[in-house]
DNA sequence: ACCCAGGGTCATA
DNA sequence: TATGACCATGGG
């Protein structure tokens, strides 16, 4: 596949989302009665079935523990225990924990709010555990803030597409994507949660198909590149 | 039985 | 920079 010139190669993101409103109903992301538990369940996702994460989040709930406070001062074996079902929950209570004592330390969202996006970023980056995407999860689903999340299924749709290797490092591929797109939270949003529910259910690990299901944009390939 | 899931850290080269 | 091991439950 040739690469796309910068003229020609400015649309596709856009154009991909035109074709997956279309072949998805609006997703409405992210699940949660909370911006905290929208926080403890980024950390508690990863690498795992949402379904999973669900019995977590229910059980803190039903222990009264989905909050920062209680989760930063209590025990990593009670917290272990209640997230069992999300898995790693060894190293998901330790990093619970983790963000938990800094969310805290910092005045939590009524002070946090006015910090900026890159400062944000950089802090939740340096808390243990939390890496690129999980800390682009909170910044947008959380935050509000206008961020486009990569993920493993964003690398698998697009690179099948042949609008990307697949390998770039991460804030690489967030900054195109960025790139490409109305600087709008509703719309990242949107997109994100669009292209979990095109990986899970069309563009699958071994597919059948070659064009991940979004055969318009294969053909703007075909026409342009 | 095998593969996958809404990743991240650490050691190693 | 770039692999590989490791973490662990639950559904298809």
């Amino acid at each position: 596949m040739r690469k796309l010139s910068k003229r020609q190669g400015g649309k596709w993101a856009a154009k991909a989302y035109k074709k997956l409103l279309q072949q998805h109903c609006h997703q409405d992301w992210w699940p949660a009665d909370s911006r905290f538990e929208v926080m403890v369940g980024a950390i508690l996702t990863q690498n795992t079935a949402w379904t999973n994460v669900e019995k977590a989040i229910n059980n803190l709930k039903a222990s009264n523990y989905l909050f920062a406070d209680v989760i930063a001062d209590a025990k990593h074996e009670s917290i272990a225990e209640l997230i069992r079902p999300s898995g790693y929950f060894n190293v998901k209570s330790n990093r619970l924990k983790k963000f938990c004592e800094w969310y805290v330390e910092k005045g939590e969202y009524p002070r946090l709010r006015y910090w900026s996006t890159a400062k944000l970023r950089q802090e939740l980056i340096g808390i243990y555990g939390v890496g690129h995407e999980t800390a682009d999860d909170i910044l947008l689903y959380a935050f509000n803030r206008p961020v486009f999340v990569i993920d493993s299924y964003t690398r698998r749709i697009f690179s099948r597409l042949g609008v990307i290797v697949g390998t770039e490092p991460y804030d690489e591929l967030r900054v195109l994507f960025e790139s490409q797109l109305p600087n709008k939270q509703k719309l990242f949003g949107e997109y994100h949660a669009l292209v979990v529910r095109h990986g899970k259910h069309v563009c699958k690990p071994k597919p059948n198909c070659k064009n991940c299901g979004l055969d318009s944009i294969c053909k703007f390939n075909d026409k342009h590149a």
